[in-house]
DNA sequence: TCTGGGGTCCTCACCCTC
DNA sequence: TCTGGAGGGTGAGGACCC
């Protein structure tokens, strides 16, 4: 067991609604809620000034609404997020080489590894320089937890929530942790949770004094075995620097429940290839396919098939899939349908060039090599009931049925009108940089502001002013804060 | 008008081979 | 030749995490 505290786990605080805030000025000290905003979307992150009104991530979005509807409610930007998150992890890649990001908020960092700390004092000091950093590279805050294991750091980070530092002095531990929920415990969601509080068994030193074999009764011996030592404060799990993806996949909740069987079909061949773009894009082949659906009462099943070696066809992954939804019943309707890929293998250029070779084969029916997992039969036969599948790629991520009709080729764009979606960036002709606050009845409003900037004024413009046009985020720092002078409303 | 999306890991059942 | 057990591969589902 390692005695310094010098393992350093790292949480942004609230970090998309953080981000936003960051970038929207006027929206600072407010409520924000970023998720999901169809009728099934939920919550990813909220402000702390959202979870006063006891708004927290997974909650629909409804209900978040319901508890602060005053609240601003914004669409995740991803690229934005992965770009902060890009500045912050370089910062830790600073303090060591072993840097193990969880997501992109969260990380660990091995600071022994680095020579960066190794004892308490030095672990401390980076800390506090890390947060100074991270503050002075991107305006966030981020709280920090030290500790002598994974486990424990991530407990201390969760105490030092917001925007602070925590660190567990070796040996105070057991006693630390005996009074806490066994929910702070990584492994015990609510099943778990529910499970041990049934055998009366609801803080971390109850689990302790509950003893292994009891535990290992209780809930397996993998879960009960790691349950115990965590209890315990033992946590030997090493920093990981690097991990390989063992899996890539694809899915969507629909806003209304899907009936049609054609329908259903296209949108699985359309999450096929979804997920084949993503898996290339990642540099990996995969052996098994399976097919996700969730079902109108929620209920979710899984049909998998794997095949005799990996491949990155979108016509191979595209035939499973569509086996694999022949074999279930969607009576009913269904809410969410995914495809994913498992078995991950690398890619490299002698697979693409023997798949084509395969496909090539196939569709010119010479017979001859066979594809080794069964592709030239899948890609051969069409599959039953493929009827109605398109002969080419469907269209980039437009359902079956295209509500807007097919655009003449070389023409321009037919006049439609343009949709702005909540929190996105824009910038008018006269205005500058701005983000949508909202939008309807052919009409679009607009906070012109940018990060750094004081609050800004708000304009409503027709949904189609030429002089509006979408535009990439602002860095949150770093370009001189230009304050436009933003003309009085008359 | 509850309940996203993208993952990991574990368990269990079943089948097949040795 | 038959049988039982071990063990691997596969498929399905559940729990958990951010």
């Amino acid at each position: 067991m390692r005695a310094a505290p010098t393992i350093l786990h790292l949480d942004m605080d609230a970090f998309y609604a953080s981000v936003e805030q960051a970038s929207k000025p006027s929206l600072r000290g407010k409520a924000v809620i970023v998720g999901g905003l169809g009728p099934r979307g939920v919550v990813a992150t909220a402000s702390y000034e959202a979870r006063r009104f006891g708004v927290h991530s997974a909650m629909p979005m409804a209900q978040a609404r319901r508890l602060c509807p005053n609240g601003a409610c914004l669409i995740p930007r991803f690229s934005l997020y992965r770009a902060v998150s890009d500045v912050v992890m370089a910062l830790l890649r600073e303090l060591s080489p072993l840097v193990e990001p969880l997501s992109l908020d969260e990380a660990f960092v091995d600071l022994e590894a680095g020579g960066t700390a190794f004892d308490a004092e030095s672990a401390l000091e980076t800390g506090q320089r890390l947060r100074a950093d991270i503050q002075g590279a991107t305006g966030l805050s981020a709280s920090v937890g030290l500790a002598g294991s994974k486990m424990l750091a991530k407990v201390a980070s969760e105490g030092a929530k917001p925007d602070g530092l925590l660190l567990i002095e070796p040996g105070t531990e057991r006693a630390l942790l005996a009074p806490m929920s066994v929910r702070t415990l990584p492994g015990v969601g609510p099943a778990t949770g529910e499970h041990l509080r049934r055998a009366g068994i609801t803080t971390v030193g109850e689990l302790a004094e509950a003893g292994e074999d009891e535990l290992v009764r209780m809930v397996g011996r993998s879960h009960g075995v790691g349950l115990y030592r965590m209890a315990l404060g033992l946590d030997d799990r090493p920093v990981v620097a690097e991990r390989d993806a063992k899996s890539v996949s694809v899915e969507d909740t629909f806003d209304v429940d899907l009936h049609d069987r054609v329908r259903i079909r296209n949108e699985v061949q359309r999450l096929a290839d979804r997920c084949v773009h993503r898996l290339r894009d990642s540099g990996h082949s995969g052996r098994t396919i399976v097919l996700k659906v969730r079902r109108y009462d929620f209920s979710t099943l899984t049909r998998s098939e794997t095949l005799r070696g990996p491949t990155d066809d979108p016509a191979v992954v595209r035939e499973a899939a569509a086996r694999l939804l022949e074999a279930v019943d969607t009576t009913g309707g269904v809410r969410l349908l995914g495809v994913g890929v498992t078995g991950l293998a690398d890619y490299t250029q002698e697979d693409l060039f023997a798949q084509s070779m395969a496909a090539e084969a196939a569709s010119a029916g010479e017979g001859g090599a066979a594809e080794p997992d069964g592709a030239a039969e899948a890609a051969g036969t069409g599959g039953p009931g493929g009827s109605g599948a398109p002969a080419g790629p469907a269209g980039s991520g437009g359902p079956a049925e295209a509500p807007e009709g097919a655009e003449p080729a070389g023409e321009p764009e037919p006049a439609r009108e343009r949709r702005w979606a909540a929190g996105s960036d824009v910038r008018h002709a006269v205005y500058g940089p701005g983000w949508v606050q909202g939008s309807g009845v052919g009409r679009v409003t607009v906070r012109f502001e940018r990060p750094g900037s004081p609050p800004g004024r708000v304009r409503t413009f027709r949904v189609d002013d030429p002089e509006l046009e979408p535009s990439d985020p602002l860095p949150l720092v770093g370009e001189p804060a230009v304050v436009e002078p933003v003309p009085e409303e008359g």
